[in-house]
DNA sequence: CTGTTAGCGCCTTCAG
DNA sequence: CTGAAGGCGCTAACAG
């Protein structure tokens, strides 16, 4: 029979009771010297690990914590899911992960399973398409945090981007820079950042007294060139794009390429939420970046700040953090973008080590 | 008071012993339909659920396995992470995550904290910055699969992509193409996968009588520049180049760029690896592609196969699997180019719902 | 078909 | 400063 040991082993070996190694460890109470060091000996001769299960279960803490994400796939939300794994790490919580792949039952079941292992809190980028299940009373003793997204008539806390000002930020300075007919590529209506960014978009230029024009859909790059092509062909075609995220972007600047339509010459391109080949595209891509990091760990932090002290503020914080235009040269503004490159690559300078 | 309730709770509300409620919810022992259903009415109207920390601690099985990968970022290793999850979600499986960030010791002590939390088996993308620690006895009674890279010396399950294959197949493209100078980039000597794919390389030029040349580091944009101006500045430079990762690709894209050499013109680009934002490069990258997902997947079954089958066939499996070489224009191998293109739409086509 | 007992490994409480 | 008892929530084994 070879079972790991546990704590009676090393009190046996130690000559002791199962208490002094339990305190030995824990150092919560005085242990004599010697005693001490006969416990940490024995630990060490049988390699003893206490069993976090038992503690768990004896606590009635599990020190774990749920992460659910759409995907890992999307950057965006695999480094959500790295930094609340690394915040999560520093407050010796583990975190139990699972996809949901933008469905709510699958949310549902994952979230479930969770609650039924005692995770004591979540982190939640929701689920989109459709009604959020996250809400029922079942969740009303655990902390949930959403991030990126939150959820409609929930009073649980969520951090989020400046989506909408974002929005503004980017096709104000296409306006400014003379565009006159800038169209809007959206993906799925259903996706809060999505309308949020359009809302942005429409009040920019309904600002400039310029007249909207939207697509949704264009998910795949096959979509995406029909729609191009069309929009193209009419007169009047618009001489920028509007791209609501990292997706929508690629498939434009896809579809782009393959009509042979040059950028910035002819179509002027700004898309939401930057991406590591961004910088290395042709031309390389003017975005408004979001502050991707700062968001996952800021939902950690109030997440662990209701577990570790006991937060008992009001539910329902709603924090929105801002974004930044980068001005690449996909935008055609080409003032600034001498200004911008060289601040790049300064900035990979500084960032040498 | 308001805790959860238990089974305790559920057996008194149906008026039965706790086993009944246990047995109803297992369905391993017949139990009388009437009793069945006023158990189920009061798990109803209690809300219960099983508490899975105390079934793991009575059952000495956590239906949990740890995954641990350098990081997230990377979207390699996040599609594995997020294949493996998948898998483990099909046999009701949960899976702790952790990232180590190429750091043995951080693995290490990730992976410990999964052993005290009595995970059942680990997949394990391997640190490569030194000598792996996830060897010791510690893990003996514990399945490990590692992926894209082995560990040394041990006797886990690895699964790993035909690195040296794959990097002959670029290189012999390229050479079948009139190229006779061509330059290796690396990054880390340290990386099991650069080390197969340099030697793949090697290989290759041999057989072709061509003299190797090769440059290692190169990971910072900065870098890169710096190296291929030099190398450029040569005499008899290289008129191919070869990266042997996404990361080396990316910095030699953007240094290429900034130096404003024109690929395939002036010099001629494979990489290792594919990612999402290649074929809308300009132009589109022309790479060795590796089954990601295929590879998570067989790792992840390897290690289900030993968990609850009971496995017991040797230890030390070694699963090689198949990459291919997917032309694009990066390569100037112009008469392929539009087919291979031409192929990539239809694909798009078909894929599209 | 159903209930009782006991114990998974740990730590709080209470005695000594 | 140290030990014994008891219980966290669950189920295998053994009655009945």
């Amino acid at each position: 029979m070879n079972r790991p040991p546990r704590m009676s082993d090393v009190a046996k070996l130690a000559g002791v009771g199962t208490m002094t190694v339990s305190r030995v460890l824990s150092g919560s109470v005085k242990v004599s010297e010697e005693t001490s060091r006969r416990v940490f000996d024995a630990i060490a001769t049988l390699n003893y690990r206490p069993n976090e299960v038992a503690r768990a279960l004896r606590d009635q803490r599990s020190h774990q914590i749920g992460v659910i994400v759409p995907n890992l796939v999307d950057p965006f939300f695999a480094i959500c899911a790295q930094t609340v794994s690394v915040v999560a790490k520093e407050h010796a919580y583990s975190v139990i992960i699972a996809t949901a792949d933008e469905d709510p039952d699958s949310e549902y079941n994952e979230a479930s399973r969770m609650l039924r292992r005692q995770v004591e809190g979540f982190v939640i980028i929701p689920a989109a398409g459709g009604v959020s299940r996250i809400a029922g009373s079942e969740f009303s003793r655990t902390p949930v945090v959403t991030l990126d997204r939150p959820i409609e008539n929930s009073s649980f806390d969520s951090v989020v981007v400046e989506n909408k000002f974002g929005s503004q930020l980017g096709v104000n300075h296409l306006i400014q820079h003379g565009h006159r007919r800038i169209a809007f590529f959206g993906l799925s209506r259903n996706l809060y950042t999505i309308r949020a960014r359009f809302e942005g978009y429409r009040e920019a230029l309904k600002k400039a007294n310029l007249k909207p024009e939207f697509y949704f859909g264009n998910g795949t790059q096959t979509e995406m060139v029909a729609t191009i092509r069309s929009v193209l062909d009419s007169k009047n075609a618009p001489t920028a794009f509007y791209c609501s995220n990292n997706l929508i972007t690629r498939n434009a600047i896809h579809a782009l390429a393959y009509l042979k339509v040059r950028v910035p010459e002819s179509v002027a391109l700004v898309g939401f939420d930057d991406f590591e080949t961004a910088n290395i595209l042709n031309p390389p891509l003017t975005v408004v970046r979001q502050p991707i990091t700062d968001l996952a760990r800021m939902g950690a932090n109030i997440l662990f700040s209701r577990l570790l002290n006991n937060d008992r503020t009001e539910r329902g914080k709603h924090i929105v953090l801002p974004v930044e235009l980068v001005l690449r040269e996909s935008c055609g503004t080409h003032q600034k973008l001498l200004g911008a490159r060289k601040r790049e690559l300064a900035e990979s300078v500084l960032h040498a080590k």
